[in-house]
RNA sequence: GCGCCCGUAGCUCAGCUGGAUAGAGCGUCGGACUUCGAAUCCGCAGGUCGCAGGUUCGAAUCCUGCCGGGCGUACCA
């Protein structure tokens, strides 16, 4: 609707053009004009400004306004697209409400939970690499909005068409995961997650810390810790058999918590399968000169000319270090997998890092390289400041989970809605997922955020649990009318009369059409800026739109039958796009809470 | 020092490629439950969009310079 305005709008520009002030058409760019919406309802459903064009013209803005509007109005009527009026420099369009609400409502009713889906990545291969944790701790808030950023990111480029890989990486190997391995050795005293009823993860975090607490009075910690990778490396059996004992425990309960968290990949890669395989490349391309070598024998990469440092490659005693292993992943992925785009999701904190590897891979001639990209999001912070590991602050991602979901048990009780749901654990644990990941998508990728345990734990305003009871409030509706049986639906599958339009005529309800109808676009924006911000923003405002509507306007007791149905559709269709959105940014949809 | 990022209401954050009077939530204050679920809704108050210039019809948005904060700038990851 909104291109068949720009497009008609632009046509008689460019014959008023013609016509009136004797410019060329093709004088007139239909760049710069651009279809935006009124600041207030009562002024239309869309706004095209004209501004730009009164330089070509050489006339006020209100006269070519108008001289526009006198145009394109009788071919707008012609064609069922509404009515334009103009107010200073700016056409005014107020849509045919009783042409669009029909389509647009069983576009959603028919299209169900593929509503919303675009083409604008079609078949674009894209790796997306998240999380990428440590084998020797828990994971903590971190790597929640890493978590969330990555799946997120991942279910809308593919809503948008995308064909996608998700992608972990974890690091496996290097001195900090033998730190706990070493604290193991000295103090675990053969201790299991099981005999000590731990989850496997936590019981390897907490041998992290008991070293940290070793090392800060024995210096020679440190130098037992080296010694243990340098045997790790070297393949002794012992040491070998420990890691991939720890390893285990860590990975498994990892991974309890990605399913917990809704989050998944297609394929995990391991730093130590692949921290050698940069190597090769390294050397390859020291042979064809894009690197040198120093008289110690470390390789070196110049990147002066882009006005980035010098960075090694390869250590003097030829050893890789975390960039070599990062190309030597990439190089592999590619090979696996080949990709067209690949997206890294990493803290801002490696922006350099990246900038680095994206240009060293270019300078060994891979053309994909110019389509990695890296997703850089900002610090979590907490009131207070800083997580420090050092001084406990870390705030760990099960412990958090666990507090969300208490307090959703809590929430649930005191509403008395105990009795309402079959499955208080359960959809508790829905509630706290939604609170969470709400909250974490709702800041911009790019900026550092502040995690209030106090008011991001809230289940009020604007947060994931009101999106959430808001779908169930409408489900409620929903099953009423059933139960009624005066609905004409079967299983939630709502019909749409078909004089819809005679009965959606209260304000809101052309509200609530006209932002369905901007869910595809939504998740355009949200695909072409790796940004579910976009989703967030959107999804508050129509359920918003919605919670205003159904407490002045009722919908089983409304004045038809037919008008009962029309209502009823409609709050199924909301329904229906605010799951779609939900899924989007990982908040699971709820019946009843 | 240099590089990148951020600076919008008391607090936490939105604000699409520049477009009409800058928006939410929380918090404060005041209203609405015999009526589709009050985890809700309605209202009041709260802003020189860090500061100063510039670009133009028009700037929170683009450019430059300052100020404040974060992160980098390892033969760590």
């Amino acid at each position: 609707m909104k291109q068949q305005w720009h497009d008609l709008a632009l046509k008689h520009l460019r014959t008023l053009a013609r016509d009136e002030y004797g410019v060329e058409p093709d004088a007139v760019d239909g760049s710069e004009l651009v279809v935006s919406t009124p600041p207030e309802e009562k002024l239309g459903d869309l706004a095209l400004p004209v501004f730009p064009y009164a330089k070509v013209f050489r006339t006020a803005p209100p006269k070519i306004a108008a001289q526009l509007c006198e145009r394109v109005n009788p071919e707008a009527d012609k064609l069922g697209l509404g009515a334009a009026e103009t107010a200073g420099g700016y056409l005014n369009v107020r849509l045919q409400r009783d042409r669009l609400i029909e389509p647009i409502l069983s576009a959603v009713l028919e299209q169900q939970s593929e509503y919303g889906r675009v083409h604008t990545l079609d078949g674009v291969r894209t790796v997306v690499e998240f999380s990428c944790p440590n084998t020797n701790k828990p994971l903590h808030l971190g790597h929640l909005r890493n978590d969330a950023l990555g799946e997120s990111v991942s279910r809308i480029l593919k809503f948008a068409g995308a064909e996608v890989r998700k992608v972990n990486l974890i690091n496996d190997r290097g001195v900090h995961i033998c730190k706990s391995m070493l604290a193991y050795r000295k103090l675990g005293n053969g201790a299991t997650p099981e005999s000590e009823g731990v989850k496997s993860d936590h019981f390897v975090g907490e041998y992290y810390v008991r070293y940290s607490r070793w090392a800060a009075e024995d210096p020679d910690a440190e130098q037992q810790a080296k010694e243990m990778l340098q045997r790790w490396e070297q393949g002794d059996p012992k040491t070998v058999e420990l890691w991939l004992q720890m390893n285990r425990w860590a990975i498994e309960g990892i991974e309890e918590t990605y399913r917990r968290t809704g989050v998944s990949f297609d394929a995990v890669y391991f730093e130590s399968e692949t921290y050698k395989a940069g190597r090769e490349e390294v050397l390859k391309g020291l042979e064809r000169g894009v690197f040198y070598q120093a008289e110690d024998g470390a390789v070196w990469v110049d990147l002066s000319d882009i006005e980035l440092d010098q960075k090694v490659l390869l250590r003097s005693d030829g050893t890789s270090l975390y960039l070599t292993q990062d190309i030597g992943t990439a190089i592999q992925r590619h090979d696996d997998w080949p990709f067209e785009r690949m997206i890294y999701v990493v803290a801002s904190e490696q922006n350099y890092h990246f900038k680095v590897l994206f240009n060293v891979l270019e300078r060994l001639g891979f053309e994909w390289a110019r389509n990695l990209y890296h997703l850089s999001y900002g610090m979590v912070n907490l009131p207070e400041g800083k997580m420090k590991s050092r001084e406990g602050t870390v705030v760990d991602a099960d412990l958090l989970l666990d507090k969300l979901n208490e307090m959703a048990v809590n929430e649930i009780r005191t509403k008395a809605r105990e009795s309402e749901i079959t499955d208080l654990s359960g959809t508790a644990e829905k509630i706290a997922l939604g609170a969470l990941h709400y909250f974490l998508l709702q800041t911009s990728p790019n900026k550092d955020m502040i995690f209030d345990p106090g008011a991001s734990l809230s289940f009020n305003g604007n947060t994931g649990p009101y999106l959430q009871y808001t779908c169930a409030r409408i489900s409620s509706i929903m099953r009423k009318a059933e139960a009624g049986g005066a609905t004409g639906a079967d299983s939630g599958a709502y019909r749409l009369p078909e004089d819809a339009a005679l009965q959606l005529t209260h304000p809101e309800e052309w509200q609530l059409v006209k932002q369905l109808a901007g869910f595809p676009e939504a998740v355009m924006q949200a695909a072409e800026g790796l940004n579910p911000t976009i989703i967030t923003t959107y999804v508050y405002d129509i359920a918003k739109t919605f919670s205003g509507y159904y407490h002045e306007v009722p919908v089983l007791r409304a004045g038809s039958p037919a008008q009962v149905q029309a209502r009823l559709a409609l709050a199924a269709a909301v329904r229906q796009v605010i799951a779609n959105a939900l899924c989007l940014i990982d908040v699971p949809f709820l019946e009843r809470m």
